[in-house]
DNA sequence: ATAACTTGTAACCACTTGAATTACATGTTA
DNA sequence: TAACATGTAATTCAAGTGGTTACAAGTTAT
């Protein structure tokens, strides 16, 4: 099991969105760049749109930032691709038998750590933005 | 997308075996407390047996823990019921165009990142032990 | 206005995984 | 030997992912 790679083409999108600012970045070229159809980017950014970090219209090519880059976090773009539905990381089986104590109390008991633990993820991912990702491919980049 | 509910039901089987340690705990009672077949238990059962969890044997009916309660992690019942792959909560999209900036360098950016918040998830679960899950089931089940 | 191009979506397919279920071989014990 | 337990394979059903095609609707240049 692993998170949609949605949340990783997302980050594509958003790095590509700034680093080829002076093109056109229209659906086809963006899915060159990811290695995947125009259909899924189009379907990506319009989640990224609802999201309020792209902007894109209509008939109107290409796709723009609509925030700064400091300002658009991972976990910003892991919400906006929908990946987990909140509070539902880890799934927990229904309707454990109420006449048993474990069963009476287990999802009461473990639902709080679960969040403990998602919040865990979801800050370390809310501290790292595109405009970190975008230095880091820069800076990769260079080395080859 | 949810983590596998083997996660949550792997930590109801070892609880239920602490607090249910004067019975028998075969994998139709177990299963009876959880609420799902005989089969999904053994299986479960078994993969916590893999990791050094539980004591369970062909024919001899009963499972019992095999390690100390408070040596027990959130963390270890993770792993053991191998509910994600090592370094792949998230997953990456492959083969990305290598003739584009972003597409070359996008995957060695963004592992070490998603690794960094993996490792936040797995800390959180490591400081929880079994111990601490049957406390709070008993706490919660005064109050009922 | 029309042609060419773009985005927005819906529909479908193939594939994988999860969970439930059935069945049965194997091991244990009375 | 009978009764019962675990181990495990096979099957089924549902859901999610990613790929693909198709097409309606919006935009722009001529």
């Amino acid at each position: 099991m692993s998170i949609s790679t949605r949340f990783s083409v997302g980050i594509h999108i958003l790095s590509l969105l700034e680093i080829n600012k002076e093109g056109v970045n229209t659906s086809d070229f963006i899915a060159k760049s990811v290695n995947t159809n125009p259909a899924l980017i189009r379907k990506i950014t319009g989640m990224l749109k609802n999201a309020g970090l792209v902007n894109v219209r209509p008939g109107i090519a290409g796709a723009t930032l609509a925030k700064e880059l400091s300002n658009i976090t991972l976990l910003d773009v892991y919400h906006a691709v929908n990946v987990v539905s909140d509070k539902e990381l880890f799934g927990i089986h229904e309707n454990p038998n109420p006449a048993c104590t474990v069963g009476r109390n287990i999802q009461d008991t473990i639902e709080p750590i679960f969040s403990v633990a998602e919040l865990a993820l979801e800050k370390a991912l809310g501290v790292v933005t595109i405009e970190d990702v975008v230095k880091g491919i820069l800076e990769k980049d260079k080395t080859k």
